[in-house]
RNA sequence: GGGCGUUUAGCUCAGUUGGUUCAGAGCACUUGGUUUACACCCAAGGGGUCGGGGGUUCGAAUCCCUCAACGCCCA
């Protein structure tokens, strides 16, 4: 059957998909092969594709395909997170459209809520996942909050309790008041903001006289309990043991001595707020000063904020500053510029706020994580990124792990009293009883008595164990599956989540198996546009991904996506790249085309052309192959792929086809069209993890296959020594077919016109090649002479010329215009040649093959010079 | 403020240990070409003081110093 004319991507990426998806191919067992493992980075469960998954996804899929080629036993585990704060924030605000507060729910209505969420827009990404070609074993499909999945989490937590890395602490933490959660330091960005410097005075007890404090953040002079001075500072000794006011409140409050105290900033006094400032709180604790917190947990004010009660802060701050001013109390205003922190989900500015948290203690657990990837057991690609990994993990700060949620793994902690320690940490509720009971000495206790801690764990806290839960290896650490397939062989990753994720994975990976979770990190970059912005929904400035596949097919987007990302470079995304995906796709389709539609004669013999050109691609093709299993070991994925895009459009279409191509309605032998059949099935091979749909297609329509013989579990091909001389040998000629189109388009000479040939080969170059030459250049008669021809256009390839004798008078002017120009260069670069050779320090110091290069390439420009000089000599 | 990185053609980027005619690729651009697979094509061509300055060396895009611009991470 012929092939449609134009290749259509949706027909072929349906049929092909659902092909290997009946047949299994990306389903893996445990057997005696080698595994290939990739877990994936788990998507938000209610998110839906964007532009930086398809390029993060394009990547595994290459790398997963290319290994289920090579034989190995390849596994690519999908799966989804639940997101906690993210599902949390859109299931709260679906509620609040229906007319619903979070707060009249009780936590398992909520929870049920969140499930239907999920359950109705769970997955989708998944679904968009298979469009682009992704050959997960989706029978492996795993959800962070699954059963068995939520049960390795609790266990986790509870053997680190009772290791006693997790412990309970009252802190400063970052408290996000729109989600009304706390946030760990790495979910926090800090931004830079114009805002204000207030200068305020307070007045000291006992007297008339003030001093004066600059705060960036007048509202929270409610919450003052100390004014703090350096005691080195000369302008405040008076100061020393008085008493200050606070304005409005007319709290009094000790003035205390600290050298924490930057005497250049502001005034040199300092408004001490232990509740609202993480120095603050430091500074309280040394002095033993009260506590005064004036916030709600959405961040307005409570009973110390007097009349501003219920008010938000930034209100507040506008409100007081006027009240302050009225009073005398407002000095000045400066403009002032500082960095906030703000959510890295909500956008919110950041409340530091005390309160009870669990944290995780890093420092033990984080150094075999840090050794691991010093001394390369675990690769970071590109390598730049060890040093910021080395820089976070040396100064690693306790993981802050409780979140105040609902929606994600609760935390497994039962208080059975008010105080701080009256908690005991079990698998649930049953458990914990008997550990209350002897805990509290109160034998009397029953389940009724306690009450879980509210509070959720961070999503991260569950993420950090997927390349170990996905096979069950937590509850079950030695069952066959965890055993064979981790540690996993890459990772492909955002930089942005190298601490949130990568490490922490690495951590828990030696903690829980004493093994690294795998072997390399792919850092993918960030998908921009032209303008360098990164692409986000709320920008609308990324395309959407379904629709480019539709546009440009899925295997053209894979290409357009791949074309131009080196690993942790940013992608400057444009939708030409994928144009040219998909204009690739459509070579290959014509190419097959174009075999497809030849005549096959068994009566031909192969002609000499054919034979040496095909002899030629196969050792071009080996080249090729070498160099792209290069690129591969270095991830350098997107050289892989403009290294075979160049195989196949420039070597095998641009030179191997025309140069065994048959004349018009002519056909072509047998022997010859099964060699090209050959050469292009390695070729599909070679694509087919760039380009799976396609090459599918077309390997398919070469021969009737059974499903073992598909191509996606076909063989990768074999590396075999190369021919380079072959190679080198067609280069030159294929500077002799150059020089032949020069003078043909020079000249004007159609191409259908055919011309000869006559050549002095004083480079004693092979004649292997005149035939394809004689095709290619659409030569009638080639010869070998010893003189050159009068009146003919000239050529040269290093010392070799090359006569075009054609009809009608040679322009001798431009040709002697063209040799002196060849003269004066080559004699310009033999003179730099034998500078170096003269240079004794040169000859010397460099090294003999250097020197040697040298000497052939003035003895090269030798012979040049004096072909060029006789052919001017004959000229004139 | 501390740390890391980047700067090469109009654009996006390669350039390994300092040494081939080393200044490259893809795209874009210019010119010519279409009854014969593909105009999503073929062929030919132009285009760069390798961010600036200084140094080491027989030799520097590559190593060192310095300045500048930009980006990222952390505080």
């Amino acid at each position: 059957m012929a092939l449609e004319a134009t290749y259509n991507s949706q027909t072929v990426e349906k049929r092909w998909y659902s092909y290997w998806m009946e047949h299994n191919y990306f389903h893996s067992e445990v057997d005696e092969r080698e595994p290939y493992t990739i877990v994936i980075p788990p998507p938000n469960v209610t998110g839906v594709l964007h532009m930086g998954h398809m390029l993060n996804n394009t990547l595994q899929d290459v790398l997963i395909r290319r290994a289920r080629l090579k034989g190995f036993n390849a596994c690519w585990v999908p799966g989804t997170d639940h997101a906690s704060i993210a599902t949390e924030a859109k299931v709260v605000a679906k509620l609040k459209s229906e007319g619903i507060n979070k707060e009249d729910l009780t936590r398992e209505e909520f929870l049920k809520h969140a499930w239907d969420w999920t359950y109705k827009h769970g997955g989708i990404i998944l679904d968009q996942l298979k469009h682009l070609g992704a050959s997960c074993d989706w029978e492996r499909t795993k959800f962070t909050m699954d059963d068995d999945m939520s049960a390795s989490v609790i266990k986790v937590f509870i053997d680190l309790y009772e290791k006693g890395n997790i412990y309970r602490g009252y802190r400063m933490v970052n408290w996000d008041p729109e989600a009304k959660t706390t946030l760990s330091d790495e979910e926090v960005i800090h931004i830079e903001k114009q805002g204000n410097l207030y200068y305020l005075n307070y007045k000291i007890e006992g007297s008339n006289d003030t001093l004066t404090i600059a705060t960036t953040r007048p509202e929270t002079i409610l919450g003052d309990t100390a004014i703090c001075i350096n005691p080195n500072d000369e302008r405040f000794t008076h100061l020393k043991g008085k008493k200050a006011i606070v304005p409005i409140c007319n709290r009094v409050i000790p003035i205390i001595e600290d050298e924490y105290v930057d005497v250049e900033f502001g005034t040199g006094c300092l408004k001490v707020t232990p509740a609202h400032d993480e120095n603050d709180k430091v500074l309280g604790d040394k002095h033993g000063l009260e506590v005064i917190d004036i916030l709600n947990e959405d961040a307005t004010l409570n009973s110390f904020g007097m009349h501003y009660q219920g008010k938000d802060r930034f209100v507040v701050r506008k409100e007081i500053t006027k009240e302050l001013e009225a009073i005398g109390a407002l000095q000045k205003i400066e403009t002032h510029t500082n960095k906030i922190g703000t959510s890295e989900r909500t956008g919110a500015v950041i409340e530091p706020r005390l309160s009870d948290q669990w944290f995780l203690k890093m420092k033990e657990l984080a150094q075999p994580a840090l050794d691991a990837v010093l001394e390369k057991e675990v690769n970071l690609v590109p390598e730049k990124f060890i040093n910021t990994y080395r820089h976070w993990m040396e100064n690693v700060r306790d993981w802050n792990i409780s979140r105040q949620l609902w929606w994600g793994h609760q935390i497994p902690a039962y208080f059975y009293g008010d105080g701080k320690e009256d908690f005991v940490v079990a698998e649930s509720l049953e458990a914990a009883v008997p550990k209350a009971q002897k805990k509290s000495g109160n034998s009397a206790l029953t389940a009724s008595n306690l009450k879980q801690d509210p509070d959720a764990l961070d999503t991260w806290f569950s993420s950090w164990l997927w390349p170990m839960s996905v096979f069950n290896g937590i509850m079950e650490p030695d069952n066959k599956e965890i055993n064979y397939y981790y540690p996993t062989n890459d990772l492909v990753t955002a930089p942005e989540i190298l601490f949130f994720w990568v490490a922490r994975m690495i951590i828990a990976g030696y903690e829980y198996r004493g093994e690294k979770p795998f072997n390399n990190v792919y850092l993918t970059g960030i998908v921009r546009d032209k303008q360098r912005r990164k692409m986000s929904k709320s920008l609308g400035n990324s395309p959407d991904p379904i629709e480019l596949m539709k546009q440009y097919g899925a295997d053209g987007v894979r290409v357009g996506m791949l074309l131009s990302s080196p690993a942790g470079n940013d992608l400057m995304f444009d939708e030409d790249l994928c144009k040219q995906g998909s204009g690739f796709v459509n070579k290959i389709w014509n190419a097959y085309r174009l075999i497809d539609g030849w005549e096959i004669s068994e009566s031909l013999e192969e002609t000499d052309t054919s034979k040496i050109a095909l002899d030629w691609y196969r050792a071009k093709f080996q080249m090729a192959l070498a160099e792209i299993e290069d690129h591969y070991s270095k991830y350098r994925i997107s050289d892989a792929l403009m290294a075979t895009y160049k195989l196949v459009w420039d070597d095998f279409c641009s030179w191997l086809l025309e140069m065994v191509k048959p004349g018009y309605q002519q056909p072509i032998s047998g022997k010859t069209f099964r060699s090209i059949i050959e050469i292009f099935e390695d070729n599909l091979k070679v694509l087919h993890p760039f380009v799976p749909f396609i090459s599918e297609e077309l390997w398919q329509h070469i021969a009737k296959r059974t499903p073992k013989e598909a191509l996606v579990v076909s063989q990768w091909p074999e590396l075999k020594p190369i021919n380079e001389t072959l190679i080198k040998e067609f280069e030159f000629a294929s500077e002799v077919i150059s020089g032949i189109r020069t003078i043909r388009k020079q000249k004007n000479i159609s191409f259908k016109e055919t011309i000869s040939l006559h050549i002095i080969n004083n480079d004693n170059a092979t004649t292997t090649f005149d035939a394809v030459i004689q095709k290619l250049g659409n030569i009638d008669v080639l010869t070998y002479v010893s003189e050159k021809i009068e009146g003919a256009l000239t050529f040269r390839v290093k010392s070799n010329e090359y006569f075009v004798p054609i009809e009608g008078a040679i322009n001798v002017e431009e040709e002697i215009e063209k040799l002196s120009e060849e003269l004066k260069y080559t004699e310009g670069f033999l003179k730099s040649v034998q500078g170096k050779l003269k240079n004794e320090k040169f000859v010397s110091g460099a090294p003999e093959k250097v020197v040697a290069m040298e000497k052939q390439k003035e003895a090269d420009a030798l012979a040049k010079i004096e072909t060029l000089k006789t052919s001017l000599a004959g000229l004139q």
